[in-house]
DNA sequence: AAATCAAAAACTGCATGCAAAATCGCGAGG
DNA sequence: CCTCGCGATTTTGCATGCAGTTTTTGATTT
């Protein structure tokens, strides 16, 4: 289990509903019955009640006084407003990071940027994805702000859904690759104007792929 | 009233609660008993909860599962962190201000600074302290990202208790308005780096005031 | 007098029940 | 045929009750 049982209901749910919305399982402008709810994960609606509330402040789900919760939608606009939040706020843990990363963080940068080169040569999408999560939870911990770091995971993670289809573009990877080492070289010289500038256009190129993505897809 | 009674108790409890907090009538580290909150508000434990449940999620509260939720401690290095996050927030939505603004909301801007020339002439600490919330909202607006608008909002209400004393340092005022003269003639001229570092500047400054505050009540 | 441990009190987590609001369905009227 | 209104059903919001855990208290021992 990832999630232990020593938490309460409320968390169990909370973790649980949030994943299948994530994972698509309850889709976008879903109502969130709480006696159905309450009946599937086989608890009383109380701690479903409490778990809604809990998704609420995350975003996830919208809150109407007397009506059901439904899953948050989340239009084009709302979705390319997330997108600029999250650039900007990488950008910033990248700038930050430039500026305040131990030399052991930098290293450890500079060595999880080398590991991603193999798995460009080798096309391994897969471990690309998961390495290059890695690659900015690095950048996001080097900010040593925690704050800032948990907004962009929190973003990140709304994100993710939509970000997974673009790295199976032709030639994103190396592309990507690229992208990264004029970050990284940023960051490890210390250049913070450099690595915001450097992820921002990063980042930016990422969401252009997805709204190029949409845009094909809604045409 | 100015919390409208049409929403639920659950809501209203949220708010109550947290202004108590906020304003400091409930200490960081007291502990919220369920029971007690609910008889002075003459409510069951059901909303209350929900309310608490809520709170934790902006972090002003600390959720102990089977134990009771306290009102979250800050620790001067969270603080540190927290005003951190805050400058980088407000200069990055100053930059997306010089970017993006309107005309309308340039001037706006524009108008704003000016009438707050006049506070400062007349030295009203309380209305160059109301007109300077304007300001900086005016640069949140303008930004166009409601996310990241938001996350500076949140912060600034969480600090707004550790900031407000810092206005009475003797030449605080034109020192601030001579600063907001930079990042507004940034914003307005759309120089986008100048209009983050100008803001930058500017809520460091008053970060060390605050700082420098605080270390010698500490000491 | 301080420390320890056990029993009692208090409190949280969760289930259930009830009243009010909202939604749905059906029939009347245009 | 479509629209509007009214009653029935569903569903939320909140209160209350119970079980298990934590905290407090008081007695006992060193």
């Amino acid at each position: 289990m990832t999630s232990s049982n020593k938490q309460t209901q409320t968390d169990k749910l909370a973790a649980e509903i949030g994943d299948a919305i994530l994972s698509g399982v309850l889709a976008p402008g879903t109502r969130l019955d709480e006696h159905g709810l309450a009946e599937q994960y086989a608890v009383s609606r109380t701690p479903v009640r409490e778990a809604i509330r809990s998704l609420a402040a995350t975003g996830l789900v919208e809150l109407r006084p007397r009506r059901s919760a439904v899953v948050a939608e989340i239009t084009p606009a709302q979705l390319e407003v997330m997108f600029v939040a999250m650039g900007e706020l990488e950008a910033t843990c990248a700038r930050l990071s430039a500026m305040s990363m131990t030399p052991i963080e930098r290293r450890r940068l500079q060595n999880q940027h080398e590991r991603m080169g193999a798995l460009v040569e080798s096309d391994d999408v897969a471990g690309f994805i998961e390495a290059n999560l890695t690659f900015h939870a690095l950048i996001y911990a080097g900010s040593h702000n925690g704050i800032l770091a948990d907004m962009a995971v929190g973003l990140r993670r709304r994100l993710d859904p939509y970000r997974r289809a673009q790295f199976r573009s032709p030639g994103r990877l190396p592309r990507s690759q690229a992208e990264h080492e004029r970050i990284m070289q940023a960051i490890v010289s210390g250049d913070a104007a450099a690595a915001h500038a450097a992820m921002l256009n990063h980042v930016s190129l990422v969401e252009d792929t997805f709204i190029g993505l949409t845009a094909t897809r809604a045409a």
